[in-house]
RNA sequence: GGAGGAAUGGCCGAGUGGUUGAAGGCGGCGGUCUUGAAAACCGCAAGGCCCGCAAGGGUCUCGGGGGUUCGAAUCCCUCUUCCUCCGCCA
């Protein structure tokens, strides 16, 4: 969430650049609800402070040897009047968390305005695209041909939207896992880290999933636990609440996790094959580092996932995604969107986003600059990307390069890790 | 799942109804001494919110929430987490 005193204090600019991100009905509640909310609390406060003198007073006439019974009453009424009011007050705190948490972040200035990706800004491109003497197929057609993924077989076991992948299918999957989790350790300085699947309400509320986005989510019935939606939800929420050292900083951490989705309301989109699952596998990317290095960071961060698709040979564009295309939380994103010669068409593989402190804000992860307890707490900044979507980069592998046969080469760094360099057409690994 | 115990500031740890926002120690910061460092000694140090241009004032915070009381770290209820024992179990 935004800093409630800065948009207080800048509540006129924050509007505009709030502009195609949310409801102006949202913020006129927020600057009502602040204004009665302080209102309530000097109230109180003062009715606390005459509280606090009366039972002063009260102790020191005992003390004294005295009773003290009328200021005994006294102190009743004005008691009595602040448990009236504090019901209040705690509505008004309530509604003030409430207001906040559904306004989104600022974007950042190099951020394109606009309402949705029409906007968006093409900033890069690497790789060609390859070239087929055949028509390529999509990969529901060729996957399902060699015999590595299977999607009747999934809806006996859980319905549309699932996948099961079968033998070279399935090692592929396990294969890309490992490199992409290798490559970010060894090579980019990320800690492995493998979270429990599910997390709760707090957690989902830090990352900004919730209250907003309850209706994208599994949740686990008779239990606070929900599915997770991505890695970056228990990655970034690992150090929720704590204060760490400057020395703690950059956090780097990768992990591993199966991605569940309800797909609500996207009924009718992307129904064939693997592109938009209720499940999926991800490799996320987090850092977290201080407030002046958050833009270098996003940088460095999108080139760790790029490097994955650098590696495997898949052409691909980079996007900067406008102000109206942008998530909830994020002050800039990037999308790296992998070319899908079967389909036809760039998709988006991974987003990287810098969230600056808004996420930092909802979860509590604070920073000291200076040592011991001299130096207030800053809160941090917090990044995260894809790196990669697997059953994404699954699909983009067999579709860049299946060839005339039916089959599907291996590209190079994946070979050692399926001790092959190819998927014969019949679907085994030669 | 059952039975007990615990939760205090950056860390450890006192504190069972009235200047206790909290002793003491460690750690931190500043200083004296020293060529420098260490040691020793002296001193300084919590956060949120509200009012205020500011100086400053007020209020809340001893795991979370609620209650008793004129007054709660301290008494009661409840939740969470951790520990020990029992049961079950990959």
């Amino acid at each position: 969430m935004l800093d409630r005193a800065y948009l207080r204090q800048n509540f006129e600019e924050i509007k505009v650049r709030l502009a195609n991100r949310v409801d102006p009905g949202v913020l006129e509640e927020f600057a009502e609800t602040d204004s009665k909310r302080r209102a309530a609390v000097t109230e109180i406060q003062a009715l606390q402070e005459r509280r606090n003198e009366l039972s002063a007073l009260v102790a020191k006439a005992r003390r004294g040897g005295e009773d003290a019974l009328d200021i005994v009453r006294d102190a009743r009424n004005v008691h009595a009047e602040i448990h009236e009011r504090e019901a209040s007050v705690n509505a008004l705190d309530e509604a003030m968390d409430s207001v906040l948490s559904r306004i989104p972040n600022t974007p950042h200035a190099t951020v394109p305005h606009g309402t949705d990706d029409s906007a968006n800004l093409e900033v890069g491109r690497w790789g060609d695209r390859p070239e087929f003497s055949f028509r390529p197929k999509p990969h529901w057609d060729l996957g399902v041909d060699l015999g590595i993924v299977d999607f009747e077989r999934a809806a006996k076991l859980a319905g549309s939207r699932f996948a099961v992948y079968v033998g070279a299918g399935a090692k592929l999957e396990r294969a890309l896992m490992n490199f992409m989790l290798d490559r970010h350790t060894r090579e980019h300085g990320y800690a492995e880290i493998l979270p429990p699947f599910v997390a709760n309400s707090k957690c989902l509320y830090g990352t900004g999933q919730l209250p907003k986005f309850a209706d994208d989510l599994f949740k686990l019935e008779g239990t606070d636990y929900w599915l997770v939606p991505t890695a970056e939800v228990p990655l970034t929420n690992l150090y929720a609440g704590e204060t760490l050292s400057a020395d703690d900083l950059p956090i780097l951490l990768t992990g591993f996790t199966p991605c569940f989705r309800s797909e609500a309301g996207s009924y009718g989109r992307d129904v064939r094959g693997v592109i938009r699952q209720h499940q999926f596998q991800k490799v996320e990317l987090v850092r977290i580092v201080t407030p002046e290095e958050s833009y270098d960071a996003l940088e460095r961060l999108t080139l760790d996932a790029e490097d994955i698709l650098q590696s495997l040979g898949l052409p691909y564009r980079k996007v900067l995604l406008s102000s109206g295309d942008m998530g909830f939380s994020a002050a800039k994103t990037y999308d790296l969107e992998v070319w899908l010669p079967g389909l036809d068409e760039f998709k988006e593989i991974s987003s990287c986003s810098n969230f600056e402190a808004f996420q930092a804000r909802r979860t509590g992860i604070r920073y000291r600059r200076s040592p011991g307890r001299k130096g207030k707490a800053e809160f941090v900044h917090t990044l995260n990307g894809s790196g990669l979507a697997i059953g994404r980069t699954w699909l983009a592998i067999i579709e860049n390069y299946q060839q005339a046969d039916g089959g599907v080469l291996l590209p190079d760094v994946l070979q050692p890790y399926l001790r092959a360099e190819r998927i014969a057409p019949g679907g085994s690994l030669v």
